[in-house]
DNA sequence: TGTACATCAGTGAACGCGCGTTCACTGATGTAC
DNA sequence: TGTACATCAGTGAACGCGCGTTCACTGATGTAC
C-alpha cells in the first residue's frame, strides 16, 4: 500500500499540471486518515503520489502552498454539498432543515477534512496566512447563505421573528458543537444526528420540523 | 526568555519530584502558546525549564506520559472552574447558567488548552490511551453534573419538564461549538459571550435569565 | 570529629530518524530546418 | 525523411535541522561507623 513506486507512468508533455491535482488528492487523503495539518509531510505525499518527492516543487513553491491548495479544495467541497443539498427542497424551511443537515453529514463523514477546516487556530499561522483572506471571503458568503435561510424562514412567518444574524450565529455554532464534539468524544452515546440539528432549529431559530412536509 | 540554564539550580535531596510538576506547568505553557499538543517537543520543555533534555526520563517513562500528564492537569483545572463558579451562586437556575459560563470562560481564556482537550481525535491515539479511560470517567462525571443541573431546574420549575439527559447534551455541545468556533474563526464579529450564552439557556433549556434574580 | 560510602538529581555526547529544501542531472517527446 | 535542438516531467543524492531516546557519567548531599 506505501509501495506505489513502479506504478507511477509520467505525464504526457502538456498535461504536467494533472500532478498538481494528484498531489492534492493525496494530501487530503493523508489528512482524512491522520487529521493533523502540522504533521502532513511533502515525502508522505510524495509516496502516497509515487513520485520523488522533489517533483512537488514542480507545481508548489513550498509546503504552505500545497497546504493552501488542499484547504482551499476541501472548503469548496463542503460549500458544493451544502449547495446541493439546499437546491434539492423547496421551502425556506425544508432547504435551511437541508443545508443544516449537509453541513453536519458533510463533517461526520469527514470528521478529519472538517477538523482541518475549522479546528486549527488561526492568525500568524506560518503557512495559511496568505490564502486566508480567500478563505474568509468565502466563509462570509456562506455564513450570508445561511443568513439568508433564516431570514427567509422568518418572512414566510415558519419561524417567529428576530435578528436573523443573531440566529444564525446561534445556529452555526451550535451545528459546529454537535459535529466537532461527536468527533472528539465517539464514546459519548450521542443522539442521531438529525434528532440533534432539529432540537437546534427548534430551539435557536423556532423553526419546527414537520416530517410530512418535506414529502409534499 | 528562551535560554535560562544559568538560573535554575538543583533540587535538594527528596524534593526531585518539584521537577516533574515545573515540567508539566512548562508543557502546559508552551501547549498555551502553541496549542499543537502532536509538536510539543521534549526537548522544548526541557529547554523552558532549564534543564538538560534526558532529565526528564527521570520523572517520565516517555514522551506520552509526560502528555498523559498535561492532559490530566488540564481537565482538573477546567473541572475546577466549573465547580468553584457553581457553588459560588445559589439556586438551580443562576448554578446553571454559572457553570456553563464558566466552561465557557475558561475555554475563551486558554483556548489552547481547551483544544488540546477536546479538539483532537482520540481512538487508538499513540500516546494518550492509557489515560483515556480516566479522562473518560472524569468527563462522564462532569457530564453528569451538568444533567444534574438541568434536572434540578426542572424540579424547581425554571426550566420546562423534558429529558434533562437530552437538554444536557445540546447544552454541551452548544456551548463547546460557542467556545471552539470563537477561536478557530476569530475575525467573525461574535456577540458578547454571556449573550452567546443565555440564548443558548433560553433556546435549548427554555431557562430565561432573569438578570436581577441573580443580585437578591 | 573524620571519613568512606551510598544516594540522588541531574548532565553531555551520541544514536538513528524523518523532515523541507536545493542542486545538478536524465531521458522521453515534440519541433524547426 | 533525417537530425539537431528545445522543452518538459521528473529524479537521486545531499544539506542541515530538530526530534525521542540511550548511555555512561558527575558531583553535591546525606549517613553509617
Amino acid at each position: 500500500m506505501s509501495v506505489k513506486r513502479s506504478a507511477r507512468v509520467r505525464n504526457p508533455q502538456g498535461q504536467g499540471s494533472r500532478l498538481r491535482a494528484e498531489l492534492i488528492d493525496a494530501a487530503d487523503r493523508i489528512l482524512a486518515e491522520t487529521g493533523d495539518l502540522h504533521g502532513l509531510s511533502l515525502r508522505a505525499v510524495a509516496r502516497e503520489v509515487g513520485i520523488a518527492t522533489p517533483s512537488i516543487y514542480l507545481h508548489f513553491p513550498d509546503k504552505a502552498a500545497l497546504v493552501r491548495a488542499v484547504l482551499e479544495a476541501r472548503f469548496a467541497e463542503l460549500a458544493e454539498a451544502v449547495r446541493a443539498a439546499v437546491t434539492q427542497d423547496t421551502g425556506p424551511a425544508e432547504q435551511l432543515r437541508a443545508g443544516c443537515l449537509a453541513y453536519c453529514r458533510f463533517a461526520t463523514e469527514h470528521p478529519n477534512a472538517y477538523r482541518v477546516l475549522f479546528g486549527r487556530r488561526p492568525g500568524p499561522a506560518p503557512a495559511s496566512a496568505p490564502s486566508r483572506e480567500g478563505g474568509i471571503q468565502t466563509g462570509a458568503a456562506a455564513f450570508d447563505t445561511l443568513v439568508q435561510g433564516v431570514a427567509g424562514c422568518m418572512r414566510a412567518g415558519v419561524a417567529p421573528d428576530g435578528d436573523p444574524f443573531r440566529v444564525a450565529t446561534n445556529l452555526w455554532t451550535a451545528l459546529h458543537g454537535i459535529v466537532s464534539l461527536r468527533s472528539a468524544t465517539p464514546g459519548f452515546p450521542w443522539p442521531a444526528l438529525e434528532r440533534q440539528v432539529d432540537d437546534v432549529l427548534a430551539g435557536l431559530a423556532g423553526l419546527h420540523h414537520n416530517p410530512s412536509a418535506s414529502e409534499g
